[in-house]
DNA sequence: GGTGCATCTGATCATTGTCAAGATTGGCTT
DNA sequence: AAGCCAATCTTGACAATGATCAGATGCACC
């Protein structure tokens, strides 16, 4: 299974950090499990349990990377869906089923991404500045959102980030399979579920508290 | 710290599984942590290690034990917040509020009961018949859902609880300090949060699709 | 050509989940 | 009341993991 068993293996990897950050993101799509063991990933890269140090102090700078990375591609299968949609359509909710769309798609590396949130208050700051995060904010403003009012642009980014999380937690956990089957498939059940939040629908006179 | 270390401390300790249950709950709540060692178990109810394999098969097997009493926990918070509430409040937002908050109070535990039901499909059945799902249904069918229509009830349950779990996690992982300020105070920050998703205002006629 | 230093290996330690054997004892049979 | 059975608990062990440290290795630079 080794990926990066290369040829004669030279004493020095050339970039092992971007060898092991491929080999956990293989390791956590093969598997669907988001407990990736740092030796497996560097049994996966050909390296020795103990080559990882010297590129991250910790099993947890390891996960950060890999989360990094599942955030930027968050990011472009976001604006990508919105991107190709019609013009008719909620673009809010649009973007609501690419989010759990990606968060089904790669169970593993969705959890590694808030497993990791949890400890570097940093990332998120960074998410802020630029990728998912202006994104929301963007369609909230297209979708009628006062671009003025700070706190309430930021409540509605808030409301629309933690039902589309939700949202991604609880349909990869539970089956919901009687509400999938009646609505006929995954995305209509998605589009009916954020279709039942106020900040999903054509805007209309919105208040902050 | 061995908080079972009784007196004589006999060869068969009374009731085990429930010392062990209790020493799980006592270190989640300790250390905020959800990750919990088996044999740390163990050892605060004062008995070796490979104890708990006889009453548990797995070390999953504990966790879900855990798991069950964070749901009845929850549910009876629920209730309370329900019952003390007065008459003029939204009380789909009393209860995602004391959703929200048991989440903050207990997040090892709230942590727990997720990753356990992810393995085991059973307790959320178990869940639907008596608990916290059962309270959502009544309170959203008391405020203005159709109680006749299982799609449309199941449906807005399902977001409704989407929304709240989205925002429990999210706000134990992220800071959210300008809102929380702004807003004066964690209810009243979780409360506008709550009011921006449609199914947590008053009633008015809500479609499913 | 030689040397410094980042990189990689091997060995090692503490901890963890889990299991197989034995010790212990409460409770049922007679 | 004597004795045995089976459930309970302990000891000891194994493999895997995260982490560290002393050396081996070889690239880049002088």
């Amino acid at each position: 299974m080794q990926i990066a068993a290369a040829e004669t293996r030279p004493y020095h990897h050339g970039d092992l950090r971007r060898a092991l950050v491929e080999a956990g993101r293989h390791l956590l799509e093969a598997e669907g499990n988001a407990d990736i063991s740092l030796r497996a990933v560097a049994r996966e890269a050909g390296v020795s349990p103990a080559a990882p140090y010297h590129h991250f102090r910790d099993k947890s700078e390891l996960l950060d990377a890999l989360a990094l990375e599942g955030w930027d591609q968050l990011a472009t299968e976001m604006r990508a869906a919105l991107d190709a949609d019609g013009a008719g359509s909620n673009r809010l909710v649009t973007m609501g089923v690419a989010y759990v769309n990606f968060a089904r798609a790669n169970p593993a590396i969705y959890r590694v991404m808030f497993a990791c949130s949890l400890n570097h208050e940093t990332m998120p700051e960074k998410l802020r500045e630029e990728g998912a995060y202006k994104l929301v904010c963007e369609t909230l403003i297209e979708s009628g959102i006062d671009p003025d009012d700070e706190i309430g642009l930021e409540l509605a980014a808030a409301a629309v980030w933690c039902a589309a999380h939700g949202v991604a937690e609880m349909v990869s956990l539970k089956e919901f399979e009687p509400l999938r089957n009646h609505l006929g498939g995954e995305d209509a059940f998605l589009r009916a579920i954020f279709s039942q939040l106020d900040l999903f629908r054509p805007a209309s006179g919105r208040r902050v508290a």
